[in-house]
RNA sequence: GCCGGCAUAGCUCAAUCGGUAGAGCAUCUGAUUUGUAAUCAGAAGGUUGUCGGUUCAAGUCCGACUGUCGGCUCCA
């Protein structure tokens, strides 16, 4: 994690603070259960805070009371929190001794993680400890006055996590908490929770008859879209084919899978490749043998390859076109071999090929190839998460092949056609993310192109400006091939997303040798847009089940209308069947509950299962040619005529109204 | 992938110290004929995630695996 800037610190909330002193009450409260414990970071986090210690003792849920206990005893004592300044050669000593994170000294248990801390401190800098009774913490704070200002607090959870965020540090112990001002506050904090629990996709998904993991059989992160869920990935897939279609878009097919070769020239072989399911062979005996050599040497050259172009070694030119040949025969040998087939992780390839298809002259620009691509990705197994992080995953997809001159108008459009999907789901909360590169970067994580990174991220970010969308930019967090803008979500209980995505490509159609004749009869490489708004069905439907806790707009709703009777006479049910009937005729999601269930368990059954629209119908709406309307959460709403009640839901769901 | 928790009927959950696996909802059958959030009765539903171990005896204790949950790492 970076060190928090003085800035930060001083820019930290009041509620920052308070939780910030919560963690420096927990680890006294700890290290009087156990005095050997060594922390690390206690920072604040978005609902509460955290400290990462590092303890032989597994601290379990089960002794959260006695932490919570020692801690009250803290907050009792209110103790002041000192600041104190010290000298870094005080500060070493004092880490050396295991006085900071401690109550006391600690002969030969040094403060090892505050040791390290320490270095990160810049020269310059004033080192302080913050002292509250015994505890001693090597901390810039800020914090609370005294410890009883920390009115309320609970421990939540307990996880791990690597020192400094790195895997290859050890694992410590991260022990979770909230803190607020008073109890009234962490009270509803606590009811705030459980309510968000509620609107979880996973549960409302498997509630609704959604989707379904079948574990056992299809396998983990492969969703079964259920014929309701399904509803919803269609009507999406039907928003966004009129939405394109509008904006000159046109519609592709690709297949799932491309040869090895396909990947080769992308560049996502070999260093994607864990990302990826492992191929299918289509080789045999002796041959797969030989096949692993060329693998590792082709791995081993490919990498070579890379240093010499990310090092710009203009003198080892000789040596990379020495590779380049040896590739080619490898490529040619294998080609000899057998195949392997690898699912796709992404579809630019493909479209990238279907450009390649045809001699393309800039007046077929700006080219738009958009598809409802089904790709597949090897996430790995503690990374799943519901819908939102899936192994299959079917991408609102498009790539628009484009000029330089093209761009803006392009690149502006995309953000538009962002908005306007955002306004007719009712987003409020979100983020557009810039990310730009960073001059180191250049060579290793990004493409050495420092005129093109430039040229790129002034279009975008004169394109936003101008545009007048609100965003905040982040460098060093493009993409290899350019730089993108990110939708930020948070679902409902506070992961964030990213829901869709823009990103600008100068690299990837190079590799492909992708060119376009251009006016002045030279071929030039276009620029690419690979965009997708409404990002996966998988991730966007997660997200919208939680962003409308299962309530969908009549659009958008699995079932749209129910229609329950009263009584089972002959006419009435011929007349509530010739309702459902007419509506479906107009492609109306209809059902009619005709059973005997006395009304009030009819309506029951059809709001827990979030029917937007039920039309009651009883004799007397009969013999006026009415229906009544309850609509869902809403109640009953009173008697319509049939033709105008019609007439209302196809509006409605034709305007895709909220 | 790493650390830890969890796994009982379709769902939500019981089952005392290791001693014959139960309930509600949903499902099915029958009765009930109803005006805005649940009519009554009966039936059916299980190799307690899988495999192995300890024991006279395992849902319960131990181990491995799989899945899942919470984090970490990762996310072109």
């Amino acid at each position: 994690m970076e060190r928090k800037s003085l800035d930060q610190r001083a820019q930290m909330t009041d509620l920052e603070r308070l939780r910030h002193s919560a963690a420096h009450v927990m680890a006294t409260a700890i290290l009087r259960l156990w005095p050997d414990a060594q922390f690390a970071a206690g920072p604040p986090v978005d609902d509460g805070f955290y400290y990462d210690v590092d303890l032989k003792h597994r601290i379990t849920p089960e002794d959260f009371p006695a932490i919570e206990a020692e801690m009250k005893k803290e907050t009792k004592a209110n103790n002041i929190f000192e600041k104190i300044v010290v000298t870094r050669e005080q500060a070493i000593k004092d880490a050396e001794s295991g006085r900071l994170g401690g109550l006391s000294e600690r002969p030969g248990n040094p403060s090892k993680f505050k040791l390290g801390n320490l270095e990160k401190i810049p020269a310059g800098e004033e080192i302080t400890y913050f002292k509250n009774g015994d505890f001693i913490d090597l901390c810039a704070g800020p914090h609370v006055m005294r410890t009883g200002n920390v009115g309320a607090f609970k421990l939540t959870n307990v996880a791990s996590a690597y020192y400094l965020g790195d895997e290859k540090n050890p694992q410590l112990q991260r022990i979770y908490g909230t803190a607020f001002k008073n109890k009234t506050q962490m009270d509803e904090y606590f009811a705030m929770l459980e309510e968000a629990k509620k609107r979880d996709h996973r549960k409302l998904g498997a509630e609704m008859g959604l989707y379904v993991m079948d574990t056992e059989y299809v396998g983990p992160g492969l969703p079964l879209w259920l014929p309701k869920g399904t509803v919803i990935v269609e009507e999406l897939e039907k928003l966004a084919k009129e939405t394109e279609f509008a904006a000159g878009y046109v519609r592709v097919k690709t297949p799932h899978l491309a040869k090895e070769k396909m990947y080769k020239t992308s560049g996502h072989l070999p260093y994607y490749a864990e990302s990826m399911f492992p191929p299918m062979e289509l080789i045999e005996g002796d041959e797969e043998k030989r096949q692993r050599e060329l693998d590792d040497e082709y791995a081993r050259l490919g990498k070579e390859h890379g240093e010499i172009l990310g090092l710009g070694q203009k003198e080892r030119a000789a040596r990379l076109s020495e590779i380049a040949d040896r590739l080619k025969a490898i490529g040619e040998e294998m080609g000899r071999l057998g195949e392997r087939y690898y699912l796709k992780a992404m579809n630019c390839p493909h479209h990238h090929r279907i450009f390649a298809a045809e001699p393309r002259s800039y007046r077929d620009l700006p080219l738009r190839l958009a598809e409802y691509g089904c790709c597949y990705r090897y996430e790995q197994s503690g990374e799943l998460f519901g819908l939102m992080r899936v192994r299959s995953l079917n991408m609102n997809d498009a790539h628009i092949y484009c000029t330089p001159e093209q761009f803006a108008a392009e690149f502006n459009a995309v953000n538009e056609m962002y908005l306007k999907y955002f306004k007719i789901f009712g987003f409020e909360k979100y983020q557009m993310r810039f990310s730009t590169s960073a001059p180191e970067g250049l060579g290793k994580k990004y493409v050495d192109e420092p005129a093109l990174w430039k040229q790129t991220e002034d279009m975008v970010r004169d394109v936003l400006v101008s545009s007048g969308i609100n965003y905040v930019e982040v460098a060093n967090e493009a993409a290899f091939y350019g730089p993108k803008i990110d939708v930020q979500v948070w679902s409902a209980i506070g992961r964030e997303f990213t829901i869709a995505t823009n990103q600008v490509d100068f690299a990837v159609p190079k590799r492909f040798g992708l060119v376009y004749k251009d006016r002045d009869n030279t071929e030039k490489t276009p620029l690419c847009i690979h965009r997708a708004p409404l990002g996966t069905h998988e991730r966007f439907i997660g997200f919208l089940i939680e962003h409308y806790a299962g309530n969908f707009p009549l659009w958008l709703a699995p079932e749209q209308v129910r229609v329950l009777t009263l009584g089972e006479e002959e006419p009435l049910l011929n007349y509530a069947k010739d309702v459902v009937n007419q509506l479906r005729a107009q492609q109306v999601r209809a059902e009619g509950d005709y059973g005997n269930d006395p009304i009030k368990a009819k309506i029951a059954n059809a709001e827990k299962a979030k029917v937007h629209t039920m039309l009651v119908i009883g004799g007397r709406d009969m013999e006026a040619g009415n229906v009544s309307v309850r609509l869902h959460g809403k109640g009953n709403v009173g008697a319509k005529p049939k033709a105008e009640m019609i007439a209302d839901i196809l509006a409605a769901i034709r305007e895709r109204r909220a």
